[in-house]
RNA sequence: GGCGGCAUGGCCAAGUGGUAAGGCAGAAGCCUGCAAAGCUUCCAUUCCCCGGUUCGAAUCCGGGUGCCGCCUCCA
């Protein structure tokens, strides 16, 4: 079986072929660097890191380029009532987005082009747009006339003509300089609310309009076709129909073969609004001490095209599971001797997980795959039949698809503090010497410290609450 | 108004024609000095509702209901 992913181009199935196999040039939309980025940003983040991941465990040479917006209109509000330059602001919260990233574990682009290092492209293709005829001016302003492109429409299923109507009742016509109200803006001549945030160009003094850039910087880096393009699914009108516009006509190929959409985050079954109070940047999740790598998980145990609901039960459901995973290692570690190799569950849960992974990136399957193998494994451990070197193959494999979710590592203790240690052996002792209630309260003191005794048949086992 | 998505047990969630994965939570049992962990068993005669097609449908078709997203530079 071959990979696979839901186009939202063709809106079907296909079989993943790259353009130059083993390469895959992958652009995904990144953050507009204005504030925190919120856990429903993360999610289509982690849905990327988990497709990019995957194309490397299969064998792809995947290069990533994710963009940076750092200059758009809320920017350039922001900068008004700060009183700041804008690069202060933007290094800002670009050294933030990193952090989360971090925390996160989503593994980094190899190119984060920023809008405004890249501006003399965003130039060229509209200078070339313009000796196509697909642009007028109005005022400085460089619009791209839609009309000029009949395939506009294409990817997000909209009509053309019924967006001209403007029925959502929400675009007053008459306000717009363009000639018809569908056109947007390449090139956004300077005003006095800009302040000093503009470039002075071929195309007069001015800034660029924001769906240039997407445009500008995947070719830069990219070429003028590339594999796969990813974004959440409220881009794919107009952010990315626009792309398409601009890229083809500029460039008159296929701009890209396949688009991927990741559906929406909620919490608590409504959309995020900080009038709702729902609204959770990681840092507000982090506060409230969530744990990262439950996050991480709910984020991606969820299909990207489904909307995942985050609820705070499903994080903590989630720590449990990873607590199950935890332990299941913890377990593995201490089997010593000869005994099963257990090859055959190996390549089973492999061969399970792949199969799901390259439907369309099913992870629930996946995952399922992954707690089968636990408990059959589990099951022999019960039984004595597993050998150390069964354990090891069990931790291979586990660190083998944990390259791929990231999930399945967790941190464990290895610095258990002597004083902690100390009283573990003491309480050994008390057990040796039948004194229980000496024991128990050791266990007692340990809990309350954060400090979990098992009493295991190896000796006992120190985890952390 | 247009376009699109979703509806599976207490929660999360697989499953696109063959008789309901998995995780979490819960109950009982085994194990244990007691626990914990692990294992076993139980936990949806049923997949929003009503029709239809079919030997057979959660899965296909028709209709309905509910929720959600996009239609202004929100992932």
């Amino acid at each position: 079986m071959a990979v696979c992913f839901f186009n939202t181009m063709s809106r079907k199935l296909e079989p993943f072929v790259p353009l130059e196999p083993p390469k895959v040039k992958l652009y995904t939309c990144g953050p507009t660097v204005y504030n925190f980025a919120h856990i429903g940003n993360f999610r289509a983040y982690i849905f990327e890191d988990l497709l990019k991941r995957y194309l490397r465990f299969r064998g792809y040479d995947v290069f990533h380029v994710m963009n940076i917006t750092d200059v758009e209109d809320k920017l350039i509000r922001t900068c008004r009532e700060t009183e700041k330059p804008l690069k202060e602001i933007t290094d800002f919260y670009i050294e933030a987005f990193f952090k989360d990233l971090d925390i996160l574990q989503i593994e980094r682009a190899d190119v984060y082009p920023r809008a405004t290092e890249h501006i003399p492209e965003m130039v060229e293709i509209i200078k070339k747009l313009r000796e196509k005829g697909h642009t007028y001016e109005h005022e400085g302003s460089i619009y791209f006339r839609l009309s000029s492109f009949p395939r506009y429409g294409k990817l997000s299923h909209m009509n053309i003509e019924e967006l001209k109507i403007g029925a959502s009742g929400r675009v007053d016509t008459d306000e717009y300089e363009m000639e018809d109200a569908r056109d947007f803006a390449l090139w956004k001549a300077w005003d006095e609310e800009d302040g000093d945030v503009f470039w002075e160009t071929e195309l007069g003094k001015g800034r660029p309009g924001w769906h240039i850039e997407c445009s500008a910087m995947s070719m830069k880096y990219l070429g003028e076709s590339f594999d796969i393009h990813c974004g959440g699914v409220d881009n794919m009108f107009p952010h990315h129909e626009n792309e398409i516009a601009q890229s083809e006509c500029a460039t008159e190929k296929t701009f890209v073969k396949y688009w991927l959409h990741c559906a929406h985050l909620v919490v608590d079954g409504k959309k995020m609004s900080k009038s709702l109070g729902n609204f959770y940047t990681l840092r507000d999740l982090l506060e409230r001490g969530l744990e990262p790598l439950a996050i991480r998980w709910v984020l991606m145990a969820t299909h990207y095209r489904q909307p995942n609901n985050f609820t705070f039960e499903t994080v903590e459901s989630a720590s449990n599971s990873i607590r199950r995973i935890r332990d299941f290692r913890l377990r593995l570690n201490e089997i010593k001797g000869g005994g099963d190799e257990l090859v055959e569950e190996s390549s089973l849960c492999e061969k399970l997980f792949v199969d799901s992974l390259d439907d369309d990136l099913n992870i629930s399957s996946a995952l399922g795959a992954v707690f089968d193998f636990i408990r059959d494994v589990n099951k022999k451990v019960d039984a004595g039949k597993v050998g150390e070197k069964g354990a090891q193959n069990a931790i291979n494999l586990l660190n083998k698809l944990n390259k791929v979710t990231g999930l399945f590592n967790p941190d464990f203790e290895e610095d258990v503090p002597t004083e902690v240690l100390e009283k573990v052996m003491q309480r050994q002792q008390a057990r040796r010497d039948k004194n229980f209630t000496l024991a128990d309260m050791i266990r007692n003191q340990l809990f309350e410290q954060g400090w979990v005794i098992e009493d295991a048949p190896q000796g006992p086992r120190v985890k952390r609450k």
